[in-house]
DNA sequence: AACAAAATTGCAAACGTTTGCGATAGAGAG
DNA sequence: CTCTCTATCGCAAACGTTTGCAATTTTGTT
């Protein structure tokens, strides 16, 4: 096949060179391909597609007719680089293993296609440098950057605000300038959790949770500790050590034979506390009866009949609500003063918690 | 605070003028500004960012400590638009809304980061045109565009080919030069369920899958029906009318209380499988003895005590190594000759079949 | 030491946009 | 018809890189 290339300035055939004119004849039409063929200067066309820019609907049509008939597609990286704003935010995450982070990616990605801002995506894996995920979203020049894993330091977001990139975090907490968050009230859910086990009868209550290991983790963790500490109990604790469902049963395993055994737990997410339900059911144990469990986040998987989770609803729709009015807040505007905002969550009564008030052990007294 | 704005050429404060001196000021440190700290030219350091390119120690040293010191990150906007080359790839998705999305999202990112490829996301959202989503890659110029939405029309991926961006799509097949496809050996996993029923004592097999709505769900009927076919029988078959559980849940109790009963079902999936499941569970039918269950992709749920189903191991590793080394054969090889590539799938027998053949309902010879 | 070959360097022209500014055309008023 | 005012338009300079080419320096060879 004999390829027709474009006579250029230099006709020489470098390895870049070379591809850029392929390319450039494989349909790559420019604002100039429209201009020329809408009889018009490039400003024209340019002020066509930007909203807002004078032109008459006379070049208006011409440069639509021609830009359709041609296939034109505005090239962001040029409109990026000398606006500076690419209209495109970067997610920073961590690996999507819990169910709950893939509701919330979908939810969210979801939002950003519908208000039509690009959504580009940092992944903050094992070996890499967990600073680096965030400081790749200065490389595109990202309208914003929104931080979704939970276990990364943030030495370097100061940085990114002082390239005038807005930091949205979720699911934590950083108290610094041009840094807004949306997190779940944990302490209050975790109040809530131990306060319906305690009401309910339980008398030895644990927390399995992440040891620690995520900021909603701790905050969680808090809350259910101050309600046990408050009606005279001491904390029983034990830490999932790793992602896979296997770690969480293990942990699970082991809280459950403990003595004397924890007749109520709360775990850090509903993940954990659909393990710790199978654990109870492996060694035999009741649920409620012997153990009640309560989870955090509300799956889909907590409604199964199998499972019948009793858990804190934490509406993932919520919080990309909330991240989106942030980033309307945000743009241009970086001498707003930080944001805080809680959702609220709310219990699911299911029956994996008892009902009314029974004693001990064996849920003899259950109604 | 006083700012101090560097003179320019002109010095208007317009719109964008200003926020551009603004940030400009606020720490985005160019090449030029690398090159001056270092006492070279802007040419030189751009040879020492580019690998194979020459440059010699010395001033490799000078530009790095430079760099090093102002917190250099070069510009993948500029840097892609003159070299065409963003390193950076677009996954159009549909919802994730089954986990086997967010697995394969998750072990996809997590591959990109490896390679050090950016990933930009274009989701196929129920409001926008189909084809927008595929061509949003365009705008920003991506290396290449992986297509992992079973629903979309491709009609427009031509256009992306045509445009010097090759395309790969996982989990369905398009016979169209440049386009490379990545997908599971359904019809051989649909014929091995298919032989584990009937050799198991299946007397009546039914499929409940998506209508025919995805590409995958009609080849897993296709090799299922076969053998079906092939024994003599005929296929009872329902379709999941949406995407949530109870969608599932409704349509597997439908095909339950037809008549005859069915007393093997093969579903499209581990989601709908688990449905299949617990519907069984609610109408007091037992698994496997009144109705056996296969499901497919191995979900990690599937391993669960409580479903313990049997399935079609489909390894999301393996799909995101085939698309990768497609990746790396690509680029920059239009001539290739397109490749289908199909992951052979693992029937992985867990306790939702029976063991050995029993006869009809009740499982009455159940070893 | 002299010369050829190779490696390194800087210059300047791209890449495809946006946008300030001056020029021009059209509209309304007198 | 002329004058003023406004809406539109084109020119050209950016944005921050890469890269061909030519000039220069370094290296290797006799």
């Amino acid at each position: 096949m004999k390829v027709y290339v474009k006579k250029r300035e230099r006709e020489s055939v470098c390895k870049i060179g070379f591809w850029r004119q392929y390319c450039n004849l494989m349909n790559r039409i420019t604002i100039k391909d429209v201009a020329r063929a809408a009889g018009v200067s490039a400003s024209a066309v340019s002020r066509v597609f930007t909203e807002g820019a004078s032109a008459s609907v006379k070049t208006r049509e011409k440069v639509l007719a021609a830009a359709d008939l041609l296939g034109y597609r505005p090239s962001l990286l040029a409109r990026g680089l000398v606006s500076n704003r690419t209209n495109m935010v970067t997610l920073v995450m961590g690996r999507m293993t819990d169910p709950f982070d893939a509701l919330f990616m979908d939810s969210f990605a979801e939002a950003m296609a519908r208000r039509g801002t690009r959504l580009m995506l940092s992944p903050v894996t094992a070996g890499a440098s967990e600073e680096e995920s965030l400081l790749q979203a200065l490389d595109y020049q990202s309208d914003a950057v929104i931080v979704s894993a939970g276990t990364m330091s943030l030495a370097h977001s100061e940085r990114c605000v002082r390239a005038g990139l807005p930091v949205i975090l979720a699911g934590r907490v950083l108290e610094a300038p041009g840094v807004d968050c949306v997190l779940a009230d944990n302490r209050d859910g975790g109040r809530q959790a131990a306060e319906l086990l305690l009401r309910t009868g339980c008398r030895s209550l644990a927390y399995l949770g992440q040891g620690g290991a995520t900021f909603s983790d701790r905050e969680r963790r808090d809350g259910f500790g101050t309600v046990v500490a408050e009606a005279g109990m001491t904390l029983m604790e034990q830490a999932v050590g790793g992602r896979e469902g296997a770690d969480a049963l293990s942990a699970a395993s082991e809280l459950l034979s403990r003595l004397p055994r924890p007749d109520g737990i709360f775990c850090s997410n509903d993940s954990i506390a659909i393990c710790a339900l199978e654990a109870c059911r492996s060694l035999g144990l009741a649920v409620p009866g012997d153990v009640a469990i309560v989870g955090f986040n509300n799956l889909p998987d907590a409604a199964r009949r199998s499972f019948q989770l009793t858990t804190l609803d934490y509406p993932v729709s919520k919080v990309v609500a909330e991240i989106c009015a942030l980033l309307d807040l945000r743009r241009g505007d970086f001498e707003r003063e930080s944001e805080i905002r809680r959702i609220p969550t709310q219990l699911v009564a299911r029956s994996s918690t008892r009902v009314h008030a029974a004693a001990g052990s064996g849920g003899f007294l259950r109604a």
